[in-house]
DNA sequence: CGGAGTATTGAAACCTATCAACAATTGTGG
DNA sequence: CCACAATTGTTGATAGGTTTCAATACTCCG
């Protein structure tokens, strides 16, 4: 299970203009994570939040007997481990070797109690990831295989590529089983459903982590269950 | 698909020593829904935030095809239709008939604004929200009919009620057409399911709307995988 | 009492998982 | 640099769990 690949991806999103840590960068620490290694687990004390400055971590949860749900991945500019419980309650790893800036939640929690707009960014920020986690649901408890792929290569595209133009080449840092177990399949399903929309022409898939996406009116149409799936 | 009936609840948490609305209590009014009513669809602008004080409400999303994923149920002394974005993410309806006191959604932003405790009440809540997502999520992509209805009934128990005593029984509003779609699953399943629990004395369903828990061990190995599902 | 809606139960079909073999890729060490 | 091992991905055959289709029972109300 263990990757020791050193492939790695390039920031999509440099620091972005709504960079809501304005106030606290200075706190900031970079810190450099190998593929695989863990970022924080579920249960651990909730004392950093981290922004993905390169790479891609996945934020799962696992169950007694190992099986394992990934409940979304992230990318550069993105920011996680924000649980104001106190305690993280999902386990978050690198997928491929990644760079975090991390700070203290403590500052946060400071100038989110000083700055209402912060106040507010952070709320926004909350209810989107709810609403991420709510359009999830719909895909792992209604939809097929095919349309739960033709979603997940929507959706990650959507967040890890600006154009949307046919022959759009987008990274996919994550293995088939992390892709998997964020869809609720197996492996063997998750390669069987892209081998057929490559058959299909809907994609192409030149190595491992790159689907180019030939037409994403199919994509869109599987997704939603709107043609044959 | 329309339920005519007019049983009701009682409110299981009256009004909550947590109620983080107390600043903006004056500015609610209460509404009556019928059951199968709703309180706001996915799409429609966000003016009011709700808090339900009598009754049960289920939160939808719909695919275009017509099939339905209930993200969660919400009991008394709940909040709901909080959403940040300006325009509500997903329909929220009446399972019962039902008493719900509105906020207007301005005045509570401006509490969030002027009040930091407030604001910090809102994260966690949204948060808290997110983990309950996040769970629900492994539930969807990861375990079978049987385990999932053992986790719907833990987890609808602990929040309907506070005994959890051999015996105790637990209320379900929900019809089982919702439970289903909160699930992933279809009416049979549950039907088949909830009939397999009942002949293996892990609970007793005097009527529709009722479940008696006789074994709450049994259910929660189930719900976990623990032993044979 | 009757009718509509809801729930249960049974039989068969289907989709995905499981098991298994093989191919491709990556990393290691001679 | 190439051979080898380990890992990851693909493809095929079969099995199994859940869905689908169908019939019946049960409730709730008019």
């Amino acid at each position: 299970m263990l990757q020791t690949s050193t492939r790695q991806l390039q920031p999509a999103i440099p620091a972005g203009p709504t960079d809501r840590l304005a106030p606290v960068e200075p706190l900031g620490v970079n810190m450099r994570l190998e593929a695989d290694k863990p970022l924080f687990w579920e249960g651990d004390k909730a004392d950093y939040t981290y922004k993905i400055i390169s790479g891609a971590i996945r934020v799962c949860k696992l169950m007694p007997d190992g099986r394992r749900q990934v409940s979304d991945f992230f990318l550069p500019g993105d920011l996680i481990g924000f649980d104001f419980a106190g305690v993280h309650n999902v386990t978050a790893e690198a997928i491929v070797e990644s760079i975090v800036r991390r700070y203290p939640k403590q500052s946060i929690e400071r100038v989110v109690r000083d700055n209402p707009v912060m106040a507010r960014d952070m709320l926004t920020l909350a209810y989107d990831r709810l609403a991420t986690a709510q359009v999830h649901m719909v895909t792992l408890g209604r939809k097929n295989a095919a349309e739960r792929i033709a979603s997940f290569l929507v959706t990650h595209a959507h967040r890890s590529t600006a154009a949307r133009r046919p022959g759009q080449s987008v990274a996919l840092p994550m293995s088939r089983g992390d892709i998997a177990d964020h869809l609720g399949l197996t492996v063997e399903t998750v390669s069987r459903v892209l081998s057929r929309l490559r058959h299909d022409r809907v994609i192409d898939l030149p190595d491992f982590h790159t689907v180019v996406v030939r037409s994403w009116e199919a994509l869109d149409g599987i997704a939603e269950g709107g043609e044959a799936a």
